[in-house]
Parts: structure tokens; sequence; C-alpha cells
DNA sequence: TTGTTGGTATTTTTT
DNA sequence: ATACCAACAA
């Protein structure tokens, strides 16, 4: 990705795809084939010599770094006055903005707050909890109905509409259930991720007066990595562009690995049929890998079906064989790249930074973890448990979004006991029923006065003075203009902090999280006095939009010291390095046994072309000929997508797996292919 | 009725 | 390492 910031040249294909502006663009970009400088140059191309304004120019992508990136880079082709207005963000981000200034005509009240999905979790135990479902395959139940849920909401299907395209009784129960969700989370003032997609979109759908509006604002669309949206953003992308149909949209199917949370590939081919003026542009020199590297990647990839063929190619040499490691097991395997990553680097002269080690599940981490620790080899783990997922981040979170939004009763259930306040299950089952009648949050049912009539002297007490202490810092937060004094020593008072040195295991662990929780003042504070639009410094929208930033991912970035870099397969889309390592190359686990089991073995493949395409010089896969699952140690049997790399290329170490006797994939292709055309028509 | 303890299972991927 | 549950103490 930066090898072609430094490009002073175009090549003739990203040249036109760049110019191209009289009708919709759909850019087919592989790997490393300088995506993100096309969009880039385009923006500062339709400003400069297209007359498009700035602030009538939007941009999305689905991460916050993309989003980051591309601001970056933006800035350094024009001047800050030329850029000032433009919309580079998240379609999350989007549509909450969209949400924001439209907020007469949607269900929400101001201050509204965003559950993220550990809070949707919770509210759906709850309501199973009452609804007297919670079985011994609960758990389960929660995951399918989260998963399913979510589905529904990325397909635009309201619960009335979920439960007539209901056929099993389970079918049925899921969008009671759906319909339960949503009853009780705008009771709460409230939306989850999906929503933000969800409800933006339904809006423009039905009201033809504030899609024109925004339709006039957003004069020009470009929509990075395509190929992840889903039918929500799809159809908000369609809403948006109108007939006229301004747009780019830049994608690759051949990295679509996100259709596991609703995302479709099919909607690059969607885009030729709603749009039959569409232009189509390839770019298939990759400026990244060795032609090595790309080889390998092609000829994984050929085994799945394309609508759009292509092929990719460089002109960085041939390259270093593709090295294939066989390992005993699962810590055999750590140790091994370890020693590997050591020996590389000083033979190599390298940098700790020039190396990734990619896995599949954020688990397989914890073995190296422990390994390198071991050799004193320094690692940046990114994934895993986010800064936001972190109890105390959470806590924290909890009495802000409780203060700005009195009827986010998800804030409440999180703190009422936390530090302990002696209100545990019992008494806020009570308070929940009283709720209900009255027909209150249960913030305002706490500050309630009728509640001694209903519960014991002293549950009563605890929660008046729990409520009165929430009123008492909504009304200092309000009279003061300098919010964060008054968080700190709101959170001081509380005992919250005497919580956490209490509890914590460690003084290590204390002083982590105490950093954490210093590190989210600090961060609203900057993002009060720094935010892009004057509208959005106060600390209610601050606060809301804290649950979609990765704060620690920011964090990290800025203190880039010389570490390897250890991320799952998704993680690393979009990254590059000198040399990768991708671990565990065993069937079950890559492909994962879900994807087995299930119908999806190509969104698994696409994962391993990612996964190859990441790397620069050098690319190293290993696999453990054991490995422990479920506390036992099991055999493993060799990925079917090493039987799919070029033998010529491959370098083994450790003994060479057997053939593989699986189903032909070329036939499996076509058999897809037919089928998905068949589909379409 | 609440709070604590100690045991157990746990992981595919994320805005 | 964490998170959830069951069982017991106060």
């Amino acid at each position: 990705m930066s090898s072609n910031a430094k490009l002073s040249q175009l090549n003739p294909r990203q040249q036109e795809a760049m110019t191209y502006v009289s009708g919709p663009l759909l850019v087919l970009a592989g790997a490393g084939s300088g995506k993100t400088a096309v969009i880039t140059r385009k923006i500062a191309h339709l400003i400069q010599n297209c007359g498009v304004p700035a602030h009538r120019i939007t941009a999305m992508t689905f991460t916050n770094k993309a989003a980051r990136e591309m601001k970056e880079r933006v800035g350094k082709l024009i001047p800050r006055e030329e850029s000032k207005g433009l919309t580079v963000s998240t379609f999350h981000n989007f549509g909450l903005n969209l949400l924001r200034i439209e907020l007469k005509h949607t269900p929400l009240k101001n201050n509204f707050s965003i559950l993220d999905a550990d809070d949707c979790k919770r509210l759906l135990m709850d309501l199973m909890h009452k609804d007297n479902l919670a079985g011994a395959d609960s758990k389960e139940l929660i995951g399918k109905a989260m998963r399913r849920i979510s589905d529904w909401k990325n397909d635009l299907l309201l619960p009335p509409q979920a439960m007539s395209t209901a056929e099993t009784p389970e079918d049925v129960h899921l969008a009671q259930l759906y319909e339960l969700y949503e009853r009780n989370i705008r009771a709460y003032n409230a939306v989850d991720f999906d929503d933000l997609i969800a409800l933006p979109t339904r809006l423009l759908q039905e009201n033809a007066e504030i899609r024109d509006k925004w339709q006039n604002r957003v004069r020009y669309l470009l929509v990075d990595e395509y190929q992840d949206t889903n039918t929500a953003q799809y159809m908000l992308v369609k809403l948006l562009v109108g007939v006229m149909g301004r747009f780019t949209a830049v994608g690759d199917d051949d990295q679509s690995i996100y259709a596991w949370r609703g995302a479709k590939p099919e909607n690059m081919a969607l885009l030729a049929e709603d749009f039959p003026s569409l232009k189509v542009i390839k770019l298939e020199q990759n400026y990244r890998s060795t032609s090595r590297i790309l080889k390998a990647a092609n000829s994984v990839i050929t085994n799945n079906p394309h609508l759009f063929e292509k092929q990719l190619w460089s002109d960085k040499g041939h390259g270093e064989a593709i090295r294939i490691i066989t390992c005993r097991n699962d810590d055999d395997e750590a140790e091994r790249v370890a020693h590997d990553l050591m020996n590389h680097k000083l033979m190599n002269g390298k940098s700790w930074k020039d190396y990734a080690v990619l896995y599949r599940g954020n688990f397989q981490a914890r073995v190296l973890e422990a390994q390198l620790r071991q050799m004193q080899i320094p690692y940046k783990l990114s994934g895993g448990t986010s800064f936001f997922a972190r109890a105390e981040i959470k806590d924290v979170m909890s009495y802000l979004r409780l203060i700005i939004n009195p009827e986010d009763d998800s804030a409440f259930l999180r703190i009422i006991n936390t530090p302990k306040r002696a209100i545990g299950p019992a008494t806020l089952e009570k308070l929940g029923l009283f709720a209900q009648d009255n027909h209150l949050s249960l913030l305002s049912a706490s500050a309630d006065q009728r509640l001694s009539m209903v519960f014991a002297k002293k549950a009563a007490s605890q929660l008046h003075e729990f409520a009165g202490f929430i009123e008492d810092y909504t009304r200092r937060l309000h009279d003061n203009d300098d919010p964060v004094p008054v968080v700190r020593q709101m959170i001081n008072e509380t005992g919250y902090i005497d919580f956490v040195r209490e509890q914590a295991a460690t003084p290590a662990a204390e002083k982590t999280k105490l950093d954490n929780i210093e590190t989210l003042y600090s961060s609203i504070q900057s993002l009060i006095t720094r935010a892009d639009d004057v509208d959005e410094r106060n600390i209610e929208s601050v606060i809301r939009k804290l649950v979609l930033l990765d704060l620690l991912e920011q964090q990290q970035e800025e203190d880039d010291t010389d570490k390897v870099n250890l991320m799952t397969l998704h993680a690393a889309k979009g990254l590059e390095f000198p040399y990768v390592y991708i671990m565990g190359l065993e069937e079950e686990l890559l492909p994962h046994r879900n994807s087995i089991a299930g119908d999806s073995i190509e969104e698994e493949r696409r994962l391993m072309y990612v996964g190859i395409t990441r790397a620069r010089q050098g690319l190293t896969l290993t696999l453990a000929e054991q490995r422990k699952a479920g506390g036992q140690m099991r055999h493993t049997t060799p990925s079917r997508f090493l039987d799919e790399l070029p033998e010529e290329e491959l370098e083994w170490s450790g003994k060479k797996k057997q053939k593989l006797s699986n189903v032909d994939p070329k036939a499996q292709a076509a058999a897809y292919l037919a089928n998905l055309k068949a589909l379409m028509k």
C-alpha cells in the first residue's frame, strides 16, 4: 500500500480509473495494485480539475484505519484549504452522522446510545431469561439469535417481515426474539451497529425529500472495499448516488472475506445490472510482491469461480522460494517460527517490523506469544480483545452513557452494582417489573418515590442514592464547560477507582487498568477539542462516537517501535510486509471447520489468498502434525490449499505431505458459478 | 438476598 | 487469561 504512494506516475489503467468521471465506474483492483493511490488521486482530481467542491465528495471505507490513511494521503496531495469539507468516513460513521442530522425523522431521540455487540448479547440474554427460554443450549441460541438478527437487519427486514419468512418453529421463535429486541433497544433510545446502516437506508428509501437532500450533498461517491458491502450498504450507496450514478466503487472479489457478517460479493455483479452504463477497469499490475508469490496466489485462487477474470503480475523478479515447514505439534510450530524469525533477522539484517505472522484464529497467538516472550522477541498483537472490550473501559463508558442518555438501561444494568452497592439480581428483577408497569426507564424508576412501597427500606434507599448521584452529575456536566474533570471526579467519587485497586490481581494489572482509564479520559479530551465538525465538539457526540472507534489501534500506531506483527488473516487485509508467515495450514483450521461443514470453502480460499498477497519478498507457511483442540492432542490433516500451490516454487522442510484426494475444486467451482448465474437471472 | 469462592470451559473472522 | 456457573457463607 505504501509502496505505491511513492510512485510519481500512475500506470495507464490507474490513470484511466482516476480520470473517468462521466459515469458509474467499477475498479477491479487486485491485491497490491495501488487502489488507494487511485482513490486518493481521484479525489484530488475531482476537486482540482473537475470543479467538484470538496464538501460534495464522500469516500466510504469499512475501517477507521482505512479512513484515516485515506485522509492522510489526500492531505499530502492537495492543500488543506482545498480539501476542507471532504467526507472520508466509515459506513458506520456516515450512518451515525446522517442519523444525527436527520434525528427528527428517525425513531430516535436526542442523545441516543450505541450498543456494541457485547451490550446486545446481554440484552438478548436478559430477554431470553424473561422468556423462560434459558436452557442448557442457551449459549448456542444466543449466538444464533445474534447472527440471525444481524442478518435480518443487513437485509433490511423488519420483525414482521422476518416473521412472515419464517419456516421452522425455530425461525418463528427467533423472529419473536427479534421483535422483542427491537422494542427494547428503541425503549433504551439506543441503536446497534447494524442500525447505523439500516436506519439511514430506510429513511432515504421512504422519504424522497431527504433523499434529494443527501443526493445533492453527495455529488460524487467513492467506495473502498466494495466487495465487502452487505445488502443494506449497497442500498445506501444506490440511494445516495441516484440514477446518475456518479460513483467509483473499488473492490476485489478475491478479497471478499466477510460474507460471514453479511457481505455480499455478488454486489459486484449486481452493480453491472443496476447500472447498465457501468464501466469496468481492471488493475492487474501488482507493485508489492515477487512473481513467485503472485504465482502462488494466482494458483490458489484459480480454484475459485470468478465473475471477472483477472491475473496479477509484477516486474519485481522471481524472488525467493516459498517455504513450507511441517512441525510436530503446535508448540513446535511456535518454537520454529520464533527461531526462524530470529535467524532470518540476524542473517539478513532486517528489522522486527519487517515480519508478520498471520493465523486463522486469535487463540493461535497464545502459544506463539509465550515463545516470543521467552526468546525476548518484541511483538505487537493486533486484534484480540479490543480496547473497548476491556471491562474497565466498558464500565466507565457506561457511567457516561447513562449520564447522557438516562434511558440507556443497558448502561444502567452494567454499572448499577459496579462497584458493589448491594443491589443484586433479585432487586433488579423487581425494579425491572416496576419500571415496566410504569413505563419508566430503570434510572427513573430508581428515582421514583413510590419505590419504598414496593422494596425493602435498604434496597429502596440504595436505588435512590444511585439515581441521585447520576442526576447530580448530569447537572454538573451540563453546567461545566470542561467536562473531563467532572467525569474524573464522578468516577472517583463513585468508588470505581478504589474498586479497581482492590480487585486487581497483580499490581501490573492494576496499573494497566488505571492507565486504560486515563487513556480514555485523554481521548475524550482530544476528541472534543479536535472534532472535525463544530457540531461534534460536545461530550454527547464524543461519547457516542467512542464506541465506534478503536483507540488502542491508534495508540499502537503512534508508538511504532520495532516489533514483529501478530494478527489474524482477516486483520491483515490491506497491509503488507516484507516477510510473512502463515501458521496452521491444516484442514479444520485453514480452511476452518465451520467453513468445511458449511458451504464456504471459497471464502477460506480467499482468506488464504489475502494472506499470501500480504508478502513482498518472503512467504513461509507452517503446519503442525498434531494440535491441541478441546484440551486434547489431535492429529491433523494438511490443508487442501497446500495442494493448490505450484509445486515447483515450494521448498519443504520437515515431512512433506501426501497428496490429498479431495473433490476436484474446478468442478466444484463450475457448479457454483452455474448456480450463481441462475440466481442472478 | 447478596457476595464470594473455586471450578470449568473457552475461540473464527469485526464495524 | 477471562468469563460464567454452582455452591456456600453472611
